[in-house]
DNA sequence: GGTGGTTTTGACAATGGTTGTCAGTCTTGA
DNA sequence: TCAAGACTGACAACCATTGTCAAAACCACC
C-alpha cells in the first residue's frame, strides 16, 4: 500500500498538452525533452520549449509518465505502461538499435534484488557495441 | 555500471590527486564532483574543480570508483569496493547502495551481442528498489 | 642536484540541459 | 458573453560539466 495518493489534479485542456500527449502516445522508447521538442517544431506543431519541460514535469507529477536519467545525464520520459519493458543493444557508431528481450535478466534481477530485501524493484539495462556495418567500416 | 576494457594507464601522482583520493577514502557514500571540492576547498587543500572533475574521470575510466546519476542528474562518486565490474542495487528512497556482481549477466550481454553481430561490447545495468527500512518507514 | 620532455593544473570561457520570469493568451465555469 | 486565473512562449538565468591553454609540477635520465 502506497500513501502517495495524490488526487490528480485536473488540468485545463491544450493544443500544446495534446501534442505532447500525442507524441508519448506513438513513442515506445524513452524520449527526452529535447527530442520532443524538436519531434513537435519539426512536424509544425511549434511548443515553446519551456512548455514541454513543465508538461513533462506535471505528467511525472501525476505519475502519468516514467522519468529516467540518460548516460549523459539527460532527463528522459515514456508513457507509463505496464506491459513487459524490452532492452537494447545499441550501436556506439551509428545508433543503430536492435530490441532485446531477456526473461531471465528480469528473474535474475527480481531475485537479487529478493536476496537483500529490496522492493518494488524495477531495473536498466543496455547494452552498447559496433554493429557491423561500423565495424566493417 | 558501464564495462570498460581499457587496461588502467599509469598516472602521475600529485598533490591534487593524493587529496581527492583521501577524500573518497574517507567517504563511505556516494559524492558529487561539486560536494568533493568544496569538501577539498574547506579543508584547505585547494583543488581546482575541473581537476576534480578530469580526477574523478580519470578514477572512473580505470575503473577504480563507480559513477551514478543522482535524482537531480548530477554525476556521484564512490570509491569501488569490488575490483571486478559490477552492478548496483540501489535504494530508491534513501540510496543505500548493494553491489552485486553477475557473471551471468555479463554473459549474456555477451551472447546477445555476439548474435547481432555487435563488436567491443560494453553494458550498463543498475536495479532500483525500496530497501527495507524505508519500506518498514 | 640539474635538465628536458610530458603530464597535469587552474583560471576562465563556453556549452547545454533545465528552470525562472512575466506579459500576453486561452480555457473554463458561471 | 465574461471575468478569473491557468497556461504559454520568448528569453534570461542557472548550474553542472567540459574545453582551452599558458604556467607549474613530475619523473626519468644525466
Amino acid at each position: 500500500m502506497t500513501v502517495r495518493e495524490q488526487p490528480a489534479k485536473e488540468h485545463r485542456r491544450t493544443r500544446q498538452r495534446a501534442a505532447v500527449d500525442d507524441v508519448l502516445d506513438e513513442t515506445e522508447d524513452f524520449i527526452s525533452a529535447q527530442e520532443l521538442h524538436a519531434l513537435l517544431r519539426a512536424r509544425g506543431a511549434g511548443v515553446g520549449l519551456a512548455t514541454v519541460y513543465r508538461t513533462l514535469q506535471t505528467l511525472a507529477d501525476d505519475g502519468r509518465v516514467d522519468v529516467l536519467r540518460s548516460d549523459a545525464g539527460e532527463a528522459v520520459y515514456r508513457r507509463c505502461v505496464r506491459e513487459e519493458h524490452h532492452h537494447h543493444l545499441v550501436c556506439r557508431s551509428c545508433g543503430a538499435t536492435v530490441e532485446i528481450a531477456g526473461p531471465a535478466v528480469e528473474r535474475w534481477a527480481k531475485s537479487v534484488a529478493d536476496q537483500h530485501g529490496y522492493s518494488d524493484v524495477s531495473h536498466t539495462l543496455e547494452i552498447f557495441g559496433t554493429c557491423p556495418r561500423c565495424a566493417a567500416a
